[in-house]
DNA sequence: TATGAATGAGACTTCATTCAT
DNA sequence: AATGAATGAAGTCTCATTCAT
């Protein structure tokens, strides 16, 4: 009896420590990348809707069921990558915060998006955020996602206006909600432009852009005319 | 009883006759009509995807049999909307009655696409086009009608720009294509934008796209600064 | 033009007889017991959970989409056969009814259930009757059918077995609720006994179904100690 | 972060040892009980078939690899479940107990079940009793347990009965099998009515059962009756 | 012994399309 | 030309069971 009280306790012991998770947080959050990464290149082939499970069950080297383990259905799965998009694309905007020269930022923020933009790593996330795109029109989660994601670099680029009006620098008859909108779809266009595989000169439009925000800027003909008044 | 009968009689023997006189050419067109806009009234709320058959059939107040002949299947319908002739020929029309002045042409240019966009009654079709941006990723057919669709708008800014750089109105430092495809992106945003429906500012924006072709005017330190090189 | 108008005008009025269903009532009722047969002969032998629809299909000769057209769903099958039931024993009741000698019809109401409980072709219901009352325990639609029917002969027997007691047939001092739910159990008992293919006297059995009636009669032994009380 | 690892060669040792200590009996039939525990009140409150093993390891606080240490299969444990010994052993033990007169033997069994049938903490043995009555239908084992089940009080109820009839107790123009199975039958109906949950009236539908048995036993009447003949 | 992540067959259901009428 | 019942492949998801740890 008393062995196997001594067993008893061992066993408990080790009970306990079998009771940690099976695999570390590390490999599950691996096993859920290889998925996104799985489902992100699906998705960016053939669209939510046209692409089953199962080509992302194919795609991921897993099973059936394991996909599931991860994820609850294929739209938690298309929810998960409109987070994930979400939250790498605020990291871009990183540049645009702090206190320097606004059309300096603005120009940087550009350039940090023309990068983003013409990156050939980032071609599957951008086809998927286009069918992102199409999918916020009937999907509440998606929309807010997406629309979260604009929000974060149009307030940006709004205040950038804002404090580069008030300097003197840009013309204040703009909105400046309505500049950063017009930034940011430019974007949105030359991301679909860029996709469709056109012969979408990146460099060139990039130029344009710059020739854009240059634009918004004071000339001594505004000067003077705002002067005249 | 013995009416229907006949009647039964008169059916086989109508469907029968090789020669089966068909309906009217206009009826023809009418009912291709009635099924594209049930079409095109689901896709905007389900997307091509999330939209069934059934779903256009209920629509259109036909019979399934009846879609079919009209068109040769989904797909069949998706391309017959992704390709929007209408908008294409309302830009062909705008510039063909313009003044001689390009940036006016242009400005008219512009006009167009903003009433295009803020017309409430084209809602559907907004929403529609947004899906087959997404759609011309991955069907080939579709992704023609888009690109070319775009194709002509640029064409026709293209020329313009040119004219305007060469008659020293617009500056020469960029590319007439780089700035098409800036406009015709910022209308693509636009349209996103819009369609997602968060306090899009249609007044506002248009009076930014006036302002950046504005920008890209020629400036007295534009001249001079070519002068002076 | 005449001739087309003609022709419009009977393709209209050919329309209009088409628009008749297409397939009879007769035919469609007939289409729905042909898949209520092949289910309950499924059910009957694996139970409503271990039945697939795909075997479902199988025996009613249809295809999936088909059996799909005439119900929405696996339970939507299982409630069907649960109401089928319901209605079909609601007949068994109607030899009870009626104003004549009430030991007479209980006695009569035990031989119809007695023919309903050997009837071979009665079988697969009773074995789906069977699994019936296992899934009333979970789904409240199933149980609310189940209920129902056995409120049903309750009731019946109730009304004469009070009208028995009211005419000094039966014994006073038990409760007709619990007399209706004796017998009603009896049978329910005899239907799992039969069913579970236990060498069940089916003829004997009656007999002491009819002995229990029996001896619910008021005998002297009664009549002299109520007497005496 | 040392310990961790020495802990993990421990656990590697003791797996390796073939000799590795088992745990006592005692905790092995802990265990199997606390899985039986967790089984009856999951196939209580779904059934067999809608509950899942995931249901039944949540609920026992184990993990799916312990359950299938102590049971072979979902079967298995249905099967465990199904042959409800303590019932039997309860009914053997009050007719071992009972007094010579059969009579009262019948009567002493009969409260046994009512006792079963109204105790509270039987609630959901009694619900996996009727969900193993339907799997009865198509499980030899499940039915083989359940038959047997029923065989043992039966051929108690006969002893009984034959002897009462033999003593004059009880008619015997009624078979002592057939008044078994009767009596039996009406417990079966009464699980189903009281778990069904409608307004059964435990303590008026026992007196009525205690009327039936009265009401087989031999009057005054009876006993003319067989005089005369 | 004990864990729980992983498996994969199979469950229910949908839907684009066809074809007898 | 028109109908709509019927088809059946393919979709998403579940779950009893296993096995590396």
């Amino acid at each position: 009896m008393r062995e196997i009280s001594q067993n008893d306790h061992l066993v408990s012991y080790l009970a306990g420590l079998a009771a940690m998770p099976k695999i570390s947080e590390r490999q599950r959050e691996s096993r859920r990348q290889q998925i996104l990464e799985a489902a992100l290149a699906c998705f960016s082939e053939d669209g939510f809707h046209q692409t089953g499970m199962a080509d992302i069950v194919k795609r991921s080297g897993l099973s059936h069921g394991a996909v599931y383990l991860y994820f609850q259905s294929k739209d938690d799965l298309i929810e998960a990558l409109a987070d994930d998009r979400h939250r790498r694309e605020a990291v871009l905007n990183s540049v645009a915060q702090g206190s320097g020269d606004p059309l300096e930022r603005l120009h940087a923020l550009v350039r940090v998006y023309a990068q983003w933009l013409t990156d050939p790593a980032g071609e599957a996330r951008r086809r998927v955020g286009i069918h992102g795109w199409a999918e916020a029109l009937r999907n509440r989660r998606v929309r807010t996602s997406v629309v979260e994601g604009i929000d974060m670099p149009r307030a940006l680029i709004v205040a950038l206006v804002e404090r580069a009006q008030h300097d003197g620098l840009i013309k204040r008859d703009l909105g400046a909600d309505a500049i950063a909108r017009t930034l940011i779809a430019i974007f949105q266009g030359f991301v679909l432009q860029k996709c469709w595989g056109e012969e979408f000169d990146s460099k060139a439009c990039m130029a344009a852009v710059t020739g854009v925000i240059d634009g918004f800027r004071i000339t001594r003909h505004d000067v003077k005319r705002r002067t005249r008044a």
